[in-house]
DNA sequence: TCGCAGGTAGAAC
DNA sequence: GTTCTACCTGCG
């Protein structure tokens, strides 16, 4: 099925939105498996002109491979939109193509994004991958992303696993949470999954108002206004966030306050009350554009 | 070897 | 209410 939505497939995937890892990436064509009718099924997409050549046709899995990649977006009025303003006008040039990659997988997207915290992109998305091919089903050459409670029983650390199970020799144990590689965060991980598990449901978040969704993921442990930021626009397509790190604070800063330093909360405050719906693409847009147009570096120092 | 980067939790102001 | 510090890991 040829789908007809500009698309850059390589800067959408690989951009380090905290939905989930990359995609397998074999000659020019990106594939995973993703649950459809809760059966796994393996996606494949790539570039075809100007459009995107999928290999099902089906209608379930085109509309949802249409919100994976948020095709149903209309990038060039959200470009007419970015021209607009003096300060963004520059953004569009350094990232056509650049769509939201959203989670095919919400809870996926909330362990990913708690991951995510004072870390680095190629550190969490190790630290998913790893959890995957740990503790989730198998489908051909993919793994899927453990449901909530199996990663609610999975154990913390080398410690715990030694002791709860009758593995002889301690250095051999790797079947934990901080085997993953992620630190800190896992109590807090293991914690949400198990609040994901009986206490929210994720079909519950779907329907809330935005306010009411930022409140109900704060009470997660290990996520902070960022955090939930990342799982309500990546996860539930809350387009009105505007997740705010030190990053875009120093962008909104350069780019609206004359440098001036303000704290991460005020910059969310000014993100969702400029762009509205818009929000979530220009927090995307600024970080790519500053990443690309040599406005990160120049920020750092 | 160690200093650094990066959000959150919990404590202190 | 806002500000400070510890947290874990991989990188330079």
């Amino acid at each position: 099925m040829i789908i007809d939505s500009p698309i850059n497939l390589d800067l959408t995937i690989n951009s380090g939105q905290t939905s989930q890892p990359p995609w397998t990436l074999t000659d020019d064509c990106y594939s995973n498996a993703v649950m459809l009718d809760g059966k796994p099924t393996v996606f494949k997409v790539k570039k075809s002109g100007n459009c995107l050549d999928f290999n099902l046709d089906d209608e379930k899995a085109v509309s949802k491979v249409k919100y994976i990649f948020d095709l149903d977006y209309d990038l060039n009025k959200f470009y007419k939109y970015l021209d607009n303003q003096p300060e963004l006008s520059e953004m569009s040039g350094f990232c056509k193509g650049l769509r939201l990659f959203l989670a095919p997988d919400p809870f996926e997207c909330i362990i990913s994004s708690i991951c995510s915290a004072n870390n680095s992109i190629k550190r969490w998305t190790k630290s998913v991958s790893d959890m995957k091919r740990k503790w989730g089903k198998q489908h051909e050459n993919y793994c899927m992303f453990p449901q909530s409670n199996v990663l609610a029983k999975a154990y913390l650390d080398d410690e715990e696993e030694f002791n709860s199970s009758d593995i002889q020799d301690i250095a051999s144990c790797e079947n934990n949470l901080k085997n993953c590689g992620v630190g800190y965060r896992a109590p807090y991980m293991r914690r949400a999954s198990e609040m994901f598990t009986d206490e929210i449901h994720l079909s519950e978040i779907f329907k809330m108002s935005y306010d009411e969704a930022f409140e109900t993921m704060l009470e997660v442990p290990g996520v902070g206004p960022k955090v939930a930021d990342c799982i309500l626009l990546y996860g539930f397509n809350f387009r009105e966030a505007f997740p705010s790190d030190v990053w875009i604070k120093r962008i909104v800063s350069h780019l609206y306050f004359d440098g001036k330093d303000i704290s991460v909360a005020k910059v969310r405050e000014f993100g969702m009350e400029e762009f509205g719906k818009n929000a979530g693409y220009v927090q995307l847009y600024m970080f790519h554009y500053a990443r690309m147009s040599g406005l990160m570096k120049k920020l750092k120092k």
